[in-house]
DNA sequence: CTCTATGTTTAATT
DNA sequence: GAATTAAACATAGA
């Protein structure tokens, strides 16, 4: 579930459930999630510590600590923090636990779950390099229209490609490159640095609308459950909401990406590219 | 059984 | 070198 809403949803709640708070105990034991650092170093950088603040950037949380310490969740696809009673059961997708008293004297408990575990927890004194490189983040620096016109007029590759790149716009994922570019009207294959001023414009607007659609869903939803309130993503085949023509499919980047023919418009096409013959990687095995 | 999935990194290829 | 691509990671659900 998370692309930048979620996990700005998930921001705020870490906040509620552990700004300010002593941590009496940290636990996990998921060397996947941890890589490549060893659960022993987990608990013991987190272990006594008090939280100074939750920040997001892009899709990455830093939790602050009072010596200046930092941990780092990176939720992948399927990762999630929840806040539970301190004696509540150990779900399976559980990776890591965060227990704390808060300062209003409660007790509480914060669970890192993530099935498919491409999540990642790092304990770390300073920013590391993943947080340091991101570009702008939407909600904390704003959508500056010059900013994105100086780095998508500089790509050759398909705009949707280049908008879900993390140094463009840190947060913007398949869903919100999808719905930003319906919004825009702008057909997600067109070149990226064939876009006008006024049409990177657009962009910039229609991925305003989408997050604000989105985060605005996610405040007064009653489950974290998948929410389904898009335009075009995910609905291939279906009547696009603004002509009924049918939205189509096709894969950019490697991510299904869904959007109307009809009325999205299409400004120029992927660089030309020698063709390639069949090749077959083995499997590392 | 097959196909798909909200993300990122890595190795291979042009 | 840079830029682009498919595959890999691991699991659940339809």
């Amino acid at each position: 579930m998370p692309e930048l809403p979620d996990v700005e949803l998930v921001r705020r709640r870490l906040q509620r459930g552990i700004g300010g708070a002593i941590i009496t105990a940290a636990h996990s034991t998921d060397r996947r999630v941890l890589r490549p650092q060893s659960p022993s170093a987990f608990g013991r950088a987190l272990s006594g510590r008090t939280v100074r603040e939750v920040n997001r950037r892009g899709k990455w949380l830093r939790i602050l600590l009072d010596d200046d310490a930092r941990l780092f969740s990176h939720l992948g696809m399927t990762g999630w923090w929840v806040e539970r009673d301190r004696d509540s059961p150990k779900q399976r997708s559980e990776r890591a636990r965060i227990d704390v008293l808060r300062n209003d004297g409660r007790p509480s408990s914060v669970r890192y779950l993530d099935s498919r575990r491409f999540g990642r927890l790092i304990v770390a004194k300073e920013d590391i390099t993943e947080w340091r490189s991101l570009g702008p983040d939407p909600l904390v620096d704003g959508i500056r229209v010059q900013a994105l016109v100086d780095k998508l007029g500089r790509s050759r590759r398909a705009v949707k490609e280049a908008l879900m790149d993390q140094s463009v716009l840190a947060g913007v994922g398949n869903i919100l490159a999808t719905e930003a570019l319906f919004n825009a009207r702008i057909d997600p294959r067109s070149r990226s640095d064939a876009l006008s001023r006024a049409e990177i414009g657009k962009i910039a607007r229609g991925l305003d609308t989408a997050l604000r659609h989105e985060l605005d869903a996610r405040e007064r939803a009653a489950t974290d459950d998948f929410l389904d309130v898009f335009s075009v993503y995910g609905r291939a085949g279906e009547p696009c909401p603004r002509c009924r023509s049918p939205i189509a499919r096709v894969v950019l980047g490697g991510r299904t990406t869904t959007f109307c023919k009809k009325c999205q418009i299409r400004r120029g096409r992927p660089a030309a590219r020698t063709k390639r013959r069949k090749t077959r990687r083995r499997p590392a095995n």
